[in-house]
Formats: structure tokens, C-alpha cells, sequence
DNA sequence: ATAGCCTTGAGA
DNA sequence: TCTCAAGGCTAT
């Protein structure tokens, strides 16, 4: 998008050392409500919810919270202790003091991931800001699916999401995908508010000092209701780093793209008769071809890449990896029947292929079984969308080969976009902390396997076995010609 | 009412 | 035993 525009930042270490409330701005005491905030905050906080306050706003309700200005208006404050992701569920309705809440694992889940975001930072050596143009009335900005790319919105310093810049997750997100996770201070997120909140007093039997469990009803354990937005009890939408949602509103959807191959490639079949042997290799080079250009058009339509002048050349560099890893991916992702029935035929394909063209041809039989070996890593992994659309990404994006102009934004892309995936697979998957690095090393495995593929192909195409005209040994030939 | 410092106590 | 996020206390 055209209002995107990407600067790439010298990393300082003491921007990050010292956190900031993301509330006033003021130096973080620790962990308080369900993120790290300062202390008067905390205590603002707490009063407010013990005491069941209730502020009106002077103004517009829309007041500049921070460490000068924050007694101004409770209002605006607590509106924002909210809209941080402070959590009235861990203010006790009972007031016991000490020990330990439920919010423990989460504490230390947020710490983990800090820390592995910086160890990522510092290893990269620089850090990415994404610049907006002033924000157009934020509450009200529309993030809905319209099937068009929206202006990113900015993420804050180092990636850090210590501001609530989080968009909210519209229907399109939260209907299609699997388990919702409890976004806390990972990502603050930012619902539709109705500028009013409301929740009534606690009431005044006493009641065990335990958060509510977010899985069942609040009301029966608590007594006291919350807003909607944070009762949290069922489905909670999902609160995603916005750089996921935004590679995720520009990823078609596997299945209608297989769909439309399948029926293509049966469109062009019925007028050829029966798949026989010699035409299964054609099929095969047809069915990449559609592929290609589905990722062809992906890639064209995606966010960052249109920033990119020698864009092509990036493309067809990185198509036959992509190309590889939809094939993996095909094979390794839970399939609904029409796509297990495409992964069957793939797989047919495949073996049929080696037993024509590879007796005793070692190249493609070991091509073959490490593509396998490949899928059955990624199904081991069980690779989420979201996951899928970063490593799309990280492999489009692929720093190594050398662009001398956009080196440093390729290289911030696949920074932000690494962040976002570590940061998605850590709170989504908490018990599982390597699949971050699971994930990321499949990628130059990809790479391999598929300069392996290439190299195949081009030897099969010169030395004239391979006849088929294709858009695949086209993009060969453009990109050997240009290197 | 605010905010800095103090006390508490379940879990690691 | 130690940790550290809850609640409590109290000058400003």
C-alpha cells in the first residue's frame, strides 16, 4: 500500500532496556492486572475496580494519557488501562492478599518472548519501524475484509507492543481459524469499544480469592459481570500481531486455489482422453504452471512487495522455493476431502514419474524423497495458516540473494515478519517453544531442495528429455539468463 | 484521589 | 526458601 512506507532503524539497546506503561508512559514497577505497567497505574487501577468508580469525561473522551497528564481525566485513563488489556478479572473480589493467580504462566510466557525478541533483534543488528501517515481517527477506522489491502498499522518501536496499535480482528479472521488464544500482554488488543464501560459492584459475600476461569462462565464463579468484550468466555477473538493479519488478508485460500488447478487441469484433460503414461509428465508441468501463477499473483498483490522496483527479479528468484513449498505444504496440511483427493493424485504423480523418467535415475528419486521428508517435517509441525503466510513470506523474501538497493528492506520484511511469526507461535502455541525455530529451519531446507529441483530441471530441459513448454522452464530460463 | 512504599502468601 | 504480583497504608 501506498501509505506504507518502511525505515529501517540503527538498533540502540537502552531504547529497549527500560519498558515503558503502556498506558501513561511512565517507568514500568512489574507486572500488574495483565501487563506490565507503572505503579500508579496499577493503584489507579485497582481503586477504580475496587471501589466500582465511575468517571465521565470532561472532553471528548479521547484524552492524552501520560505521566503529566494522566490525573486529568479517569476516564480517559481507565479507558485506556482498558483498552492497554488490563485485566478486571485479576483484581479480587474477595482482596486477598499475596500469593499467586492464574495470570502466573502468563507472566512468564510474556517474559520469554521479550527476551527471545531480543535475542532476535540483537541478532539481526537493526530494528524496523513501519511509518504510517497520521492515523485517521483511530476508533473508527474500518479494518473489515473488503478484499482490498489496507495501510498496515504502525507497529510500535522494535516490534515491541508496548502501545495498543493492534487491530481489531474482523469476522473474516476470527470465523476461519482454529484455537483463539488469550491475547493478553502479547498483544493488547483493541476492541470495538463503546466508549462506556460498565460492571457492577462486587458483591459483598465473600468469595475465594481465584481469577475467574475464562473457559466457563465468569458470572457464576465471580458474581460480578464484565463488559462483553472481556468476559472472555467463550471464543475470544483472537488477538494476532498485525503484521500476521495483514500477510493473512492478501493469502488466498489453499483450498479454492487447488480447487480452481483441479478444475482446470480436469477442463483441458477431458479434451485429451484418458491419462495415459506419457502425458503424465505434461499434466505435471500444467498443474506447476497453475500454481505458479497463483503464487505469481500472490505475490504481485501482496503487501511490501509493490514497494519493491525490481520486484520481478525477486520473483523469479524465489517462485520455484515458493513453489516447492506449496507442493510441501499440499501434502503436509490437514486437507479437506477435494484437496486430500489432489494430494492423492499429486502423490500418484510423483511415483509414477520416478518410475518412468528415474530408472536408475538417482537425482529425481532423491528429489522425490527429500520433498517427502520435507512434507512429513511440515506435517509434524502441523503448519497453521498463519504460519504458512510467514514462511511464504520469509522464503519470498529471502535476504540472501543479493538486490543491492532493496537489501536493507528485504531484510527488514523478513525481520518484521519474523518477529510476528515468533511472536504468533509463542502465544499460540505456548507449550510447543521451538516451533519458531521448527518452522525457520525448514526454510533453508526449502532452499536447498528447491536450487536441487531447479538445477534438475534445467539439466532435463538442455539436455532435451524434457520437451514440455512450460511457464516454469520459461522463468528457468529468464532467471539463468539474468544471473 | 494519587502514588510510592509496605506486607502478604501461593507457587516455583 | 525465594519470588513477585496481589492488596494495604499513608504522606502529599
Amino acid at each position: 500500500h501506498e501509505g506504507v512506507t518502511l525505515k529501517v532503524m540503527e538498533y540502540t539497546y537502552d531504547e529497549d532496556l527500560e519498558e515503558l506503561c503502556p498506558v501513561c508512559g511512565d517507568k514500568v514497577s512489574g507486572y500488574h492486572y495483565g501487563l506490565l505497567t507503572c505503579e500508579s497505574c496499577k493503584g489507579f487501577f485497582k481503586r477504580t475496580v475496587q471501589n466500582n468508580k465511575r468517571y465521565t469525561c470532561a472532553e471528548n473522551q479521547e484524552c492524552k494519557i501520560d505521566k503529566t497528564q494522566r490525573k486529568r481525566c479517569p476516564f480517559c485513563r481507565f479507558q485506556k488501562c482498558l483498552n492497554v488489556g488490563m485485566r478486571l478479572e485479576a483484581v479480587r473480589a474477595d482482596r486477598m492478599r499475596g500469593g499467586r493467580n492464574k495470570f502466573g504462566p502468563l507472566y512468564k510466557r510474556d517474559r520469554a518472548l521479550k527476551q527471545q525478541k531480543k535475542a532476535l533483534i540483537r541478532s539481526n543488528g537493526f530494528k524496523l519501524e513501519t511509518v504510517l501517515p497520521p492515523p485517521t481517527s483511530p476508533l473508527q477506522t474500518d479494518y473489515s475484509f473488503t478484499g482490498t489491502l489496507h495501510a498496515l498499522p504502525t507497529i510500535s518501536k522494535s516490534l515491541l507492543p508496548s502501545t495498543p496499535t493492534s487491530i481489531t480482528p474482523t469476522d473474516y479472521e476470527s470465523g476461519l481459524y482454529g484455537p483463539t488464544t488469550l491475547g493478553m500482554a502479547m498483544q493488547p488488543h483493541v476492541p470495538p469499544l463503546t466508549p462506556q464501560y460498565q460492571y457492577t459492584a462486587f458483591p459483598s459475600r465473600a468469595i475465594k480469592a481465584e481469577c475467574p476461569d475464562y473457559t466457563s462462565s465468569p458470572e457464576s464463579l465471580t458474581g460480578y459481570p464484565y463488559p462483553d468484550q472481556y468476559l472472555s468466555s467463550s471464543p475470544q477473538p483472537p488477538s494476532l500481531p498485525p503484521l500476521i493479519l495483514e500477510l493473512l488478508r492478501c493469502d488466498p485460500d489453499e483450498l479454492v486455489v487447488q480447487n480452481k488447478i483441479v478444475a482446470h487441469l480436469q477442463q483441458e484433460q477431458n479434451g485429451r482422453g484418458r491419462l495415459d503414461k506419457t502425458s503424465t509428465f505434461s499434466l505435471m508441468c500444467r498443474m506447476a504452471d497453475q500454481t505458479l501463477f497463483s503464487i505469481v499473483e500472490w505475490a504481485r498483490s501482496c503487501i511490501f512487495f509493490k514497494e519493491l522496483r525490481v520486484s520481478s527479479s525477486i520473483l523469479l528468484n524465489q517462485t520455484i522455493p515458493l513453489l516447492s513449498l506449496t507442493c510441501s505444504s499440499s501434502a503436509a496440511v490437514q486437507l479437506s476431502e477435494v484437496e486430500s483427493q489432489l494430494k492423492t493424485c499429486v502423490l500418484c504423480l510423483q511415483v509414477e514419474l520416478s518410475s518412468i523418467l528415474s530408472q536408475g535415475e538417482a537425482t529425481l528419486s532423491g528429489l522425490v524423497q527429500r520433498g517427502q521428508e520435507l512434507a512429513s517435517r511440515l506435517r509434524a509441525l502441523q503448519v497453521d495458516r498463519r504460519e504458512m503466510a510467514c514462511l511464504k513470506f520469509l522464503l519470498l523474501f529471502n535476504p540472501n540473494v543479493k538486490l543491492l538497493e532493496n537489501q536493507a528492506f528485504v531484510e527488514g520484511v523478513q525481520e518484521q515478519v519474523n518477529g510476528a511469526l515468533l511472536e504468533y507461535t509463542l502465544s499460540t502455541y505456548p507449550q510447543f517453544q521451538e516451533k519458531f525455530s521448527q518452522l525457520v529451519v525448514r526454510l533453508p531446507e526449502l532452499r536447498a531442495l528447491s536450487t536441487q529441483a531447479e538445477d534438475y530441471l534445467c539439466y532435463m530441459h538442455l539436455s532435451g528429455e524434457v520437451t514440455c513448454n512450460n511457464l516454469l522452464i520459461e522463468m528457468l530460463h529468464a532467471k539463468r539468463a539474468c544471473v
